[in-house]
DNA sequence: GGGTATCTGTTCAATTGTGCACACATTTCC
DNA sequence: GGAAATGTGTGCACAATTGAACAGATACCC
């Protein structure tokens, strides 16, 4: 399986916001539900009938074409929402969504969270900030694949990932991802992700210590070509 | 100017909705703001103080990066909003918005578009499905980029430019577009464009009579491989 | 510990896409 | 009308990317 394209993980850190409070004191019907590591949360095809928020952990959202090729649409974490297509009239899910560390998720059906949308301010700006911000971000991935070469693309994959879990800190060990996994979130095959892999390490602008790390100031010279 | 990638028309017609009612009996703040042709609405870096709402016409968004190129991120009609990116913190305009027919457009300021947000529910309601269906859409145009080879996205584009008045008529004249514009919507050169344009229409699928036809359901086979 | 599954490094031919260039057609605007 | 700006049809060298293969390195499971 998955053989080609992809996107990046998420963007800035959550608000103290938490949206169990919220559904709790509107005595929403919401569910707690645990996914271990690696399983499928809901996969393309089924039935959308919730909107799903995240407590704890990371998600990959990926779509399969045809062909058997997959791309990651986007990484998720705590704060981030999910399956929301189903607002929009979705009837199936259009992509799949996997765990990819063990996660809590709050299930919250359709109705209910159009309801609770109209009841809870607080929790309808968190909401639509959440869309607006995707929004931004899908915007910018999908310019990055319109102007950029996989190379560039790569490097932009591997900041966005250090920056992942905060810090400015020049050097950053990464959580381990497979070049398979960075070939389908950056859009490419895992043979470019591996050469330039080493053309980075050539460089510098990345080691192998046990882990990945990666000098985000040298490597940001990539994207300025 | 201008030389690369980019994207599709909007989706789906819009409802009976009309957001200057709202905004007039809310009490808001709005601006009805005419623009010609041709002419921009904001430009890409300019600061962002309001969102915009289409009464009429249509409006293109796009982006130019530092080498120049430029990419079309959306096509947009009656009903929709733009630059709803100063909602979520967003001091600058990341993009510029042009009028490609004669535009009518509300200018609402990001204050009170706040504040109707809040007080009006069918106007929430309406900008909730409105940001729901372009985060569909833009994740659709991703997917695509990641997917599929210049041909079928090409296919892809004129396919939605067809189904842009509606109609399933097998055959549909379009608003004319340069392949300069299609290369832009794309992402891709215009020398590409401009084969394949050939191709299309020695294969029979599309049509020069006065404007350019298309033969929607031959064309779609070219998507299918 | 050892077998198996997964990941990495590397090669390479074939395909796809880019960037130009130039002639000609069509539209737009004094 | 005629000049200038835009758009179209081509061709072509060269760059980037794919896809598939295979061997060795690592991680993971019983």
């Amino acid at each position: 399986m998955s053989t080609k394209a992809s996107k990046r993980p998420k963007a800035g850190p959550k608000s103290a916001f938490n949206a169990q409070d919220f559904l709790d004191s509107a005595g929403v019907a919401r569910k707690v539900t645990e996914i271990a590591k690696k399983r499928a949360i809901f996969s393309q095809g089924d039935s959308a009938k919730n909107v799903l928020y995240i407590q704890k952990g990371t998600v990959r959202l990926s779509v399969v074409n045809e062909t058997g090729k997959e791309a990651v649409v986007a990484v998720l974490g705590p704060g981030d929402f999910f399956g929301e297509g189903c607002l929009a009239g979705q009837p199936l899910r259009i992509g799949s969504a996997t765990a990819i560390t063990a996660t809590t998720v709050l299930v919250i059906e359709k109705k209910e969270m159009i309801r609770v949308l109209h009841v809870e301010h607080e929790f309808s700006d968190r909401f639509i900030s959440y869309m607006l911000s995707r929004n931004i971000r899908i915007e910018e991935d999908l310019v990055d694949q319109l102007f950029n070469s996989s190379e560039k693309r790569l490097a932009r994959t591997l900041l966005l990932l250090a920056r992942y879990g905060k810090e400015d800190k020049p050097q950053r060990v990464l959580p381990k991802v497979s070049q398979e996994m960075l070939a389908e979130m950056v859009g490419t095959t895992r043979s470019r992700v591996n050469f330039f892999m080493n053309k980075f390490r050539k460089m510098g602008f990345i080691k192998y210590n046990g882990g990945l790390q990666i000098n985000t100031s040298l490597l940001s010279v990539v994207l300025h070509d």
